[in-house]
DNA sequence: TTTCTTTATTGATGTATATCAATACGTATA
DNA sequence: TATACGTATTGATATACATCAATAAAGAAA
C-alpha cells in the first residue's frame, strides 16, 4: 500500500494546495522533507474518524469520499475529496482528532505532510496563516449552505444539487461515470437509497438526465438547476 | 440606539474574546482605538445577511439569535450568541459578506471592532492567528455535529438537544426563562412550531420538564439526555 | 377597561419520505 | 458454466412530520 519510491518533490508538484503558493522556496523545501506518499485502492480507508490529525492529507490523484459515521451505523457523506484540496477536518485546531473518515473511491495516491510542520509555518509566515483561515472558512461556508439545503429542500432538490455538484465541482463535465453507489448517493443527499433510485428514474423519464448505469449524462441542465433551486 | 458614551476600554473589559489574550498591551490598545459600542432592543437587527463584514461584533451583554434567511422566507437559526464570542461568520475570509443575520433577543450592548484592524493583527501576531483558526474550527465543528443531528435524529431528539443546549451552553442552569418563541424554537430545532408545542407538552406530561410558559425547568435531565442521544 | 394583535395550543388532514420485502441484475468466484 | 454475493430496482406499507384551520391565551395599544 505504501510506496516510498514515487516521492515527487513539492516544488515540482502542480497538484499541491493553493495555500502552498504563499510559502517561500525555503519553506516549500522544509515541507518536502516532511512528507511521504501512499497508494490506496477503491474502498480502502485513508484515515478514520477519531484518529489523530498527525498529518495533513492531499490527494495527488484519484477521488475519496469524506463521511461521518453517525448514530445507528448510518453514514453522512460530507463531500468528495479531489487533488489540490487539504483534507484534514476542523479537528486540527481543536482536539487534534479527525471528525470524519476518508475512503478512496478510485485508485488514489495520497500525500501525507506532518501537521506539526505546517503548524510551525503558520508562525513563520502570516500569509500562509491567512490562506489557511480562508481555506477553513470556505469549507465552513460550504457546510453551512449544505445544511440549509438539507433542512429546507425536498429530496428532488437535494438530489439535483448533488448531480450538479458532481458535474461541476468533481468531474467538470455534464457527462461522467458515477463513482458513487445509490447507497452513497443517498448518504450524500440525505435520503434512502430507494429514494435515489426512484428520483433518478423520474429524472430519466423526464429527459433531464440519461442514466446508462455507471454513466450519467445531464441532458437538460437548466431544468436540473431549476429543480435544485426550487427544492 | 448608538451610545458612544459608554465605551469601556478593552483592557478593562472582562467580557472580551478569548483570543484577545494572545495580544500584547500595545496591540490591545490599538484594538481599543478602533471600536465603538451600540445598544439594541429585543428584535432589533444587529447585522444583516449579505452586508459587508466591515466589523467584528461582540456582545458586551445580552443575547442575540444568529439565523440564515433561507428559501421561501423560511429561517434557520444557527445558534444563540452571547458575550465573549466573536460574531462574524465564515464570510470574513471568503467574500467579506455576512452569511447570516443577527438580531437581539434581549437588551443587547454590542461592541464593534474594525475588521481591518483585527486582520492586520494576524500578520503581526501569529498566536492571534492560531487563536482565530481555533475559533473558526471550533464553530465549524459545532455546525458539523448539528448538521449530523438534524440529518439523522427525529424531532424529539432534536428538541431535547436544543433544550440541553439552552440549559448548558446559554443559561448555565436547568431552570431558565425561555427567550425564544415556539416559532424560533422550531427554527433552531428544524421543525414546525406546532411540533414544538406538541413535543414540549409530551415532555411536560412525562415529567421531563416543567413548562410554566416563559419559564422552563428541566426536571429529569437524564431522560432528556437519553432522548437527545437516541434521536 | 376594551380592543387589537400576536403568539400559543389543539385537532384534523395531507404528504414526503423511510422501511420492508421481493425480485432482478451484475460481477466476482468456484 | 454455474454459484454466490453485493447492488439496483420495484411495489406495498408505515410513519414522521408539515400544513391547515380554528380557537384560546397573552400582551400591547387605545
Amino acid at each position: 500500500m505504501i510506496d516510498l519510491t514515487k516521492n515527487i518533490s513539492c516544488s515540482e508538484c502542480d497538484r499541491g494546495w493553493e495555500n502552498f503558493q504563499n510559502l517561500t522556496t525555503e519553506e516549500i523545501k522544509f515541507v518536502n522533507e516532511n512528507k511521504f506518499q501512499a497508494d490506496f485502492k477503491p474502498g480502502e480507508i485513508i484515515f478514520k474518524q477519531g484518529s489523530p490529525t498527525s498529518n495533513a492529507v492531499f490527494l495527488v490523484h484519484g477521488m475519496a469520499k469524506i463521511y461521518i459515521e453517525g448514530y445507528d451505523n448510518k453514514r453522512m457523506m460530507v463531500g468528495i475529496a479531489k487533488p489540490m484540496q487539504l483534507i484534514a477536518g476542523p479537528g486540527t485546531f481543536v482536539d487534534q482528532r479527525h471528525h470524519y473518515s476518508v475512503a478512496a473511491l478510485t485508485d488514489v495516491c495520497a500525500c501525507f505532510i506532518k501537521m506539526d510542520v505546517l503548524k510551525e509555518l503558520i508562525h513563520q509566515n502570516s500569509k500562509f496563516a491567512v490562506g489557511w483561515l480562508q481555506d477553513i472558512s470556505q469549507k465552513a461556508l460550504g457546510t453551512f449552505y449544505k445544511f440549509l439545503s438539507h433542512t429546507q429542500k425536498k429530496m428532488h432538490g437535494r438530489l439535483a444539487e448533488t448531480l450538479i455538484y458532481l458535474a461541476d465541482e468533481i468531474h467538470k463535465s455534464d457527462n461522467f461515470t458515477m463513482v458513487l453507489s445509490r447507497q452513497e448517493l443517498g448518504e450524500l443527499s440525505g435520503m434512502a437509497k430507494e429514494s435515489v433510485v426512484r428520483i433518478l428514474k423520474e429524472f430519466s423519464e423526464d429527459k433531464i438526465i440519461d442514466d446508462k448505469c455507471p454513466n450519467i449524462k445531464i441532458i437538460n441542465k437548466d431544468k436540473l438547476i431549476l429543480i435544485a433551486k426550487m427544492g
